[in-house]
DNA sequence: TCCGGCATAAGTGTCGACATTATTAGCTGC
DNA sequence: GCAGCTAATAATGTCGACACTTATGCCGGA
């Protein structure tokens, strides 16, 4: 962590970390400049599970005093990346896998209710529209291009919010998705996910297609249900390469 | 607004302000004292939507500086209760019957999971003690104790949230029950509303009692519906009753 | 060699001040 | 009397400083 931050916005997350830091935040203000950077880092796991973040350094790193940085680190508290305790110093959440559960489970209920959102009131185009991002996701599976088909999935889930029309609903997943980036990018990694998953979205897709709400909702609940098996299969394995950092040397 | 706040917690709000606001957050430090005496004002309507929340003021009112109070005010920003743009005062959020509409959508979501969960692993022991408090909110509606039963009905909901045991669900459904807190004392308040809701509850206990998973969502989603019906039909009086700032003298 | 207690260093929460930007009041012209 | 502009007022975002708390490293004793 000796480089000097970029308070530049550049990958394909930035759409990400802004719709969940809040809608002003996109950005602007200096505040969002730096919580932006510091979640990035989280989420690319360039900062890991346990590594403290102290105001101190972080405000010298950026160049700002620390009123901003406590502030952005707050933000990220909110959403879930980093765990502050009154009087010490602020780290890079630790993830247990009885949260991940909990995270899944909600997040299964959610994507229910989305497709049942979409089913419902998605014209004939958005239906289309999500059928391009499915193309997308299909050649990065065909090419078992894992980062590509872990973007497409991001860009998907994106779309399909997009059709959902319900911004409540959408903050919320995001802030959950958001939370989970490091373990989805290593589920898919794990043999055969990317072509079950690949399946599942084509059989998602058939069902959006046949305006089948109930169907859809049930196959979206159990393609995270298996992202969570997957996770939960490999979870020891995980929990070293992402690296609780009291575990590393 | 010109009586001198009492920064300590009394009301039977306390718990519920305190998990929203971070379970760290819990009375000790300035930020949550402040955010809670804040978010409470809100909650019980002495502070009306559009109504200014400028720090100057509030610092001098809790006789702090203003970082706390910033810090506060964005934490309840991210409840959804306080409505902050850069450069321009914050104020008490706004309503629309759209964002109303989502929210309840989600609630009803959420619900439908939680009582598959209470199903799902709830102890015999648990769903008798939510049978009890089943009995004060039975109790209530017999007295047609409006505020009795809303109180009741808080406690119902926190009740069965325990037996979720799923952390991540509570924190959102607290928050998203702390943004309509308003709206669902008003619609209790409606005629024939009361009982209405006294029967869906006690046909609920029924389905938790039998252990009939998917009957108990789908009447814990319709339970969430009809409120928001009923909110629906009376949005128009409702507006004025809350009273949006600009609409008042 | 390792453990517990103490002094020093480092970090946090809060404060008051400042430059910058929004809002308001007053004034001009129609 | 009212719209449009300008000056003055007020509020914001950020800063550096301070008191107090927590972490760090050092020391003697087993």
């Amino acid at each position: 962590m000796d480089n000097y931050p970029e308070l530049v916005p550049t990958s394909e997350e930035s759409s990400l970390l802004a719709t969940v830091l809040g809608d002003r935040a996109t950005g602007s203000s200096l505040v969002a400049r730096i919580a932006d950077w510091i979640g990035r880092a989280i989420v690319e796991g360039r900062l890991r599970p346990g590594d403290d973040l102290n105001s101190v350094d972080l405000s010298k790193r950026f160049q700002s005093s620390r009123t901003p940085v406590r502030e952005a680190l707050m933000l990220l508290e909110r959403e879930g990346l980093v765990e502050i305790t009154p009087r010490r110093r602020p780290r890079v959440a630790l993830f247990t896998l009885k949260e991940v559960r909990e995270i899944y489970q909600l997040r299964a209920a959610l994507y229910a209710l989305a497709s049942e959102l979409i089913v419902g009131h998605a014209s004939d185009d958005g239906i289309a529209s999500l059928w391009r991002c499915y193309e997308t996701l299909d050649s990065a599976a065909e090419r078992d291009d894992v980062d590509g088909y872990f973007w497409a999935n991001v860009a998907f889930r994106d779309a399909e919010m997009d059709l959902c029309e319900n911004t409540q609903l959408r903050r919320i997943i995001d802030s959950l998705r958001l939370r989970t980036m490091q373990l989805r990018h290593f589920s898919l990694s794990l043999p055969r996910r990317l072509e079950r998953s690949n399946l599942d979205h084509r059989r998602l897709m058939q069902a959006y297609s046949d305006r089948d709400a109930a169907l859809a909702a049930a196959l979206n609940r159990s393609i995270v249900s298996e992202a969570l098996h997957a996770i939960e299969a490999a979870w020891g394995q995980l929990e070293r390469g992402i690296g609780h950092q009291e575990t590393a040397p």
